[in-house]
DNA sequence: AACCGTGCCAACCGCACAGGG
DNA sequence: CCCCTGTGCGGTTGGCACGGT
């Protein structure tokens, strides 16, 4: 059964999605919500495709992206638990919860295929495990529970030689969001609530080195009027958030121009709205200061969360070695 | 200063699965 | 039970920016 490709009609724009295209879609899922994707490009008037949209959504609108510069826990993270788990980007995600799958597949691709290729080609190299090849959704979900506890314990034993990880008190939240984007699945959008305005945080902004991002104060530049063109040109040198580098600039202090809000009550409102479809919520601002908490909490919490897949054995998942 | 190679990332493509009719 | 449509996921690509020569 060869179905026609959903993009393939013309009309169809393709390539970098405008501010005033990110606007109007924004602008609908306030209103609507996320989902439905096929109605949105009719109802917008966008000429996008819905998959088009979509994509736009989960991997670049939705509330509570972290966007560039992954800390040295999460790529051990991600390292630790593609070993475990192989390219399944989307289970991987849910560990990180302000991570896209997108996000984690590009860093793996770029940053730490090579580094463990080059560093070490030993255990960590070493194909996964295990792999889903064709199992049915709920099986594989059984198996990524499965997969959770697994991951939870040898991270434990990963992360432990770290020496700085003490599960911070006041991260219940964290754990507790995190732990419900784990188990509800990704966009379960009832499991949000609470968090306020978390999504457009300062300091999430503060580390974002896209070419704009949607927080506060880009949707007041879109509201506002937003005449300049910005563009991906910008994404690197002059993008909000501190580009590229931002690890080295992003410890909060930076361009503090960039955290103005401005006051656009429109904007406000507007990451109010967004924030109640948010599935992930940020509290960016806490992140900041502690990255990774939420994982944190959630590897060392107890494991008593969850009823299902306790009997699980940890055969043979041993701490690994990082080439870096 | 100009050119070239490389890195990076947003977006696209195609496949597979789930659910509704 | 079958077919169709919508959605999710992973792999791949296009194009821009940066760094080196």
């Amino acid at each position: 059964m060869v179905r026609p490709p959903c993009c393939d009609k013309e009309g169809v724009k393709k390539g970098p999605w405008t501010p005033e295209e990110d606007l109007i879609l924004v602008s609908y899922i306030q209103e609507h919500g996320p989902g439905n994707w096929r109605a949105v490009p009719t109802r917008t008037g966008l000429m996008r495709c819905s998959k088009s949209c979509r994509l736009r959504w989960t991997n670049y609108l939705r509330p509570g992206i972290k966007r560039g510069n992954f800390t040295d826990q999460e790529e051990k993270l991600i390292v630790h638990l593609q070993a475990l788990l192989g390219n399944r980007w989307a289970a991987i995600a849910s560990y990180l919860p302000e991570r896209t799958d997108n996000d984690i597949k590009n860093y793996w691709n770029t940053h730490l295929k090579r580094k463990l290729q080059s560093g070490a080609d030993g255990a960590a190299s070493k194909p996964p495990a295990h792999r889903p090849a064709s199992s049915s959704k709920g099986q594989w979900e059984r198996r990524l529970q499965t997969d959770i506890n697994m991951a939870r314990r040898a991270l434990r034993e990963a992360l432990t030689p770290l020496g700085d990880l003490k599960p911070p008190p006041q991260q219940q939240h964290h754990e507790a969001t995190a732990r419900a984007s784990i188990a509800g699945g990704e966009d379960s959008p009832a499991a949000s609530s609470s968090s306020g305005a978390s999504l457009c945080s300062p300091s999430a902004t503060a580390t974002a080195p896209g070419p704009y991002v949607l927080t506060t104060e880009n949707i007041s530049r879109m509201l506002d009027g937003w005449a300049g063109s910005s563009s991906r040109k910008g994404r690197r040198a002059t993008g909000p958030g501190t580009p590229g580098g931002g690890e080295s600039a992003s410890t909060g202090s930076s361009d503090a121009s960039e955290v103005s809000y401005g006051g656009a009550a429109a904007s406000a409102s507007a990451a109010a709205a967004i924030s109640e479809y948010e599935t992930k919520p940020a509290v960016a601002a806490q992140q900041q200061q502690m990255p990774l908490s939420a994982i944190e909490s959630w590897l060392f919490d107890d494991d008593s969360h969850f009823h299902q897949v306790q009997s699980v054995s940890l055969l043979d998942v041993a701490p690994m070695d990082y080439p870096f």
